[in-house]
DNA sequence: CGCGACGTTGATTTGCCTCAACGATTGTGG
DNA sequence: CCACAATCGTTGAGGCAAATCAACGTCGCG
């Protein structure tokens, strides 16, 4: 038994893994480390892997032609964090296809409520969904992660006390 | 040989594609026609289909608390639009993870222009990725699908033809 | 202590929306 | 075959949500 424990729990929760999967998995995967403000991929890197986050925070992001950073998405203990492209080929599929199907149904969710909700309301929905990100995460990475700037965010909360 | 022949084709361009596969897929693939404006699901109806579009074009979309109609996405001869919750299972998974693949990296893309570029941006983009829709969707649908009014798309498009 | 990271606040600007009115085109029933 | 409606696109006026910019407060930490 390994620290990849939680990764396995994980996956039996998605579908049944033989012994051979489990082998075949431990030969693809190993434990990283990183530092806080450390890159998982170094700048214009291609990802090569897809990364399970044991312990900790990591955070998915893009800078623009304007150099502005933009939040994708987070993943804290027990997410994904994705490439998509390169680990999976080659393994066997049934592992990832709930993981991505999920991951795409959130995706689509997003697109949706970035078009058609106010900032207030992302804010809320953001807070109900995800409350210990709510409180993990500065407040900056959770305006760029719902598309507004950290000033018009502090603006929203203080205006949610008010409401109160 | 039946109508579905585009169908398989697709399929066995991303998959390898046994006798057994393909009598299975059978089993479970019908056609429908739609007339225009009709609607694949009825409002309130859960989904229970993965469709390929033989012909024609499909647009998925929903309906927000002000009334107001958002494009998800769009589908036309060739493409899946997906429910992704119902028909997936039970099939053999490898089928599809390349697509849903392909589609949630495509969502992650259109969250990513959505909060970093502007409306023109995102219309030039647009009109640059699929450059048969632009010819083929009113342009209040693809207006829609950007997430901005048909008013304010019709003043981009003005200003990028003086633009030239 | 002093510096950097983070949050707040106010003033100003702007991208985009809403509303309303008006073409242009197509379809349709009398 | 024409009148009429319906659908779609355009244009302008006005307004609002959110960005930008600038300044300041606060906290943790080397």
């Amino acid at each position: 038994m390994s620290d990849l424990a939680p990764l396995f729990d994980h996956l039996r929760n998605h579908v049944p893994l033989t012994e051979a999967d489990e082998a075949l998995l431990r030969e693809r995967v190993g434990i990283r480390r990183y530092r806080k403000g450390q890159f998982v991929t170094q700048h214009g890197d291609v990802c090569r892997h897809e990364s399970f986050v044991l312990q900790g925070c990591l955070q998915q992001f893009f800078t623009d032609a304007d150099g502005n950073d933009h939040v994708v998405m987070f993943a804290t203990e027990g997410w994904w964090i994705a490439d998509l492209e390169s680990f999976l080929n080659g393994t066997p599929a049934r592992f990832f296809r709930l993981i991505i199907q999920r991951a795409y149904i959130a995706s689509q969710r997003r697109v949706v409520e970035n078009v058609s909700m106010p900032a207030k309301e992302r804010y809320q929905a953001f807070a109900e969904r995800y409350p210990l990100l709510i409180q993990r995460l500065p407040q900056y990475r959770i305006a760029s992660y719902l598309g507004m700037s950290r000033e018009f965010l502090s603006k929203v909360r203080k205006q949610l006390l008010e409401d109160l």
